[in-house]
DNA sequence: AGTTCCGATTGCAGCGCTGCAAAGGACTAT
DNA sequence: ATAGTCCTTTGCAGCGCTGCAATCGGAACT
């Protein structure tokens, strides 16, 4: 049995087809006698548009996506849990892609490939791209990226000001008396922004406390995941002179490093303080609980949202924005104690 | 600048669109030397096809849709990382859909609703749905349900025996020697199906080893998260004789009701063991690491992916089937101590 | 009453592709 | 040389909807 057209509700109520549509659409002017009697057909019918013919009359697949390195790191899957609302809200299906972090696969999904018709517009938290991979995008593609990249003014960057973020949370370990505190996730390398940032962060509070940086104490980690918490705080905990405070870079590092801690029979925060960065819901129930920085996610996703939205309504370009999130540190357990 | 199209590539290429059709989908029968032409103008012209256009005329989208009640879930952001690949490796995209378990959402997505052309069929771990709702779903839509439901025929179903590994897991309890086992997550109430497979695995443990029950110590919480656990085992902690080790429901569960522990100064596992279901990464990494039982989780999407796509290319309805993924006991620090 | 005006409704064409069946062309067999 | 065969290529129509501009009919005006 064929499903039921436009064109069936407009016989069934005897008018155009055209009117169905408007009907349908809340458009314009209907009286309300044809609209009760277009109503009553499309209820009796069980009709219901078909969104793919739609997408190919207006040229608009009413699809955004959103790509994000991992679908399994806490922090992705709680933003992702606050963009598909937010999308929702205006009329957008979600799309979502996964990348692995991997510099092609992410190149590829911002070039010109053949799914691009399948979206409106991109939301993008990208790990491996360069700069120069964002310049030689589709410019076709409606885009907002999400983390630690300076737009070229084609595009939108919506994210938390890490190094402000950065500067508090380890002002905050100052604040509670380390004075040997160790840095685990810098990335020294083009596409590590996101961890340079961090660095950076980690410099001015020390700068502003009048505390030299030991260089050694800053550890370099490929990826911000348990595991790399894990083996950086190791490595750490093996030298002669351990620090008395970490800094890390995500929570997911924090919770790897305060692991490596408490098996070896060190206390957190006694003999050593831990803070994370991203505020996951882990963080909140681990033991001990991680202290963090939080940024706001929802509105890190309704900004994003709100401006692809906006950028995919331009008929004109629209030159790229910066947008700032608010962020907040929230001292838990894992500095402060029991 | 508008997009170029299939006849833009055949005008160029000197042929009809219809071949540049067939080229592009790796058609029939086409010489070497028209395909080679039309290659050419393909690349010259940067021709991609339009997703939207193809849709309309074959009728499929090309694309799944997975709803599962929290994507922050660890559990489900995992089982999607394993559902994505697979459904992308035979040509699906994945469209993600989050219920917060609501009954109505649920019944929505797989009623007749309006959003029906966007995909070709479903993949659906639903939490609130009552078998009645089932039977009132939309009959054209694919579908494979994941989690502890019987299919009425129409459907396919995968999972994991979960009664056989909740048995497995309190077996494993008994084995280390305890004695006073309770059990956090009964659900007894329609929608509950999935805990109360847990249930009786645990009864059956019991029944096995020749202990009796006690029916104090099975303890409900309305949903799996942490703060289920910790609440209920507080309320386990709290009486006049406590239980030696918990069957948790979920290791967001175990988390939590171990958190509660650790905190009034228990030893896990000595004071009390715990173990949990699903086999998050986080488990992995808690302190101490979690005992639980692990799902076959790329088995599971694997299996689910497959049989979706069997069912939306059958032209006839073909039976429902049950389909089980492996799944293994993954003993642990919070059973078997360090 | 005739004309103008304006809002409601309609018809047409086309979005870009594919299914189908027929046409065309090359080659073989007689 | 002609008919038959088989494979490649083509043309047509249509998927179901919307943009656009034209049309229609009644209300308002002179």
């Amino acid at each position: 049995m064929r499903e039921t057209t436009l064109r069936d509700v407009a016989d069934l109520a005897g008018v155009s087809p055209r009117t169905v549509s408007n009907v349908v659409n809340g458009y314009a002017k209907v009286t309300d006698s044809t609209r009760a009697k277009v109503e009553a057909a499309i209820a009796e019918l069980g009709y219901r548009p078909n969104v793919l013919a739609r997408n190919l009359a207006t040229g608009r697949s009413g699809q955004i996506v959103v790509v994000v390195p991992y679908l399994d790191t806490p922090y992705f899957a709680e933003l992702l849990q606050a963009i598909i609302p937010a999308a929702r809200k205006l009329g957008y299906n979600v799309l979502i892609d996964q990348t692995d972090g991997d510099r092609q696969h992410e190149g590829e999904l911002i070039g010109r490939g053949s799914r691009r018709h399948l979206f409106d517009g991109m939301i993008i938290s990208p790990l491996g791209l360069a700069q120069e991979d964002l310049a030689a995008r589709d410019p076709s593609l409606p885009l907002v990226v999400l983390g630690e990249r300076v737009s070229d003014g084609t595009f939108d960057h919506v994210g938390i000001d890490d190094v402000a973020a950065s500067t508090e949370a380890v002002a905050h370990l100052i604040a509670i008396g380390r004075r040997r505190i160790a840095a685990i996730g810098d990335q020294p390398y083009p596409t590590g922004e996101a961890a340079q940032l961090r660095t950076r962060g980690f410099r001015a509070a020390h700068e502003a406390a009048g505390l030299p940086v030991d260089e050694s104490l800053i550890i370099g980690t490929t990826r911000f995941n348990r595991i790399d918490g894990a083996t950086a705080m190791a490595a750490l905990l093996d030298r002669a002179d351990p620090p008395d405070a970490v800094f890390c870079y995500s929570d997911l590092v924090a919770s790897g490093a305060i692991h490596t801690a408490l098996g070896r029979g060190l206390r957190v925060p006694e003999d050593i303080a831990v803070i994370g960065y991203d505020d996951i819901e882990d963080g909140r129930y681990s033991q001990p609980t991680i202290s963090t920085i939080s940024p706001d996610k929802k509105a890190i996703a309704q900004l994003a949202v709100d401006r692809l939205v906006l950028r995919i309504a331009a008929s004109e370009p629209i030159p790229g924005v910066e947008l700032r999130a608010a962020h907040q540190l929230v001292p838990r357990q894992s500095t402060l104690g029991y």
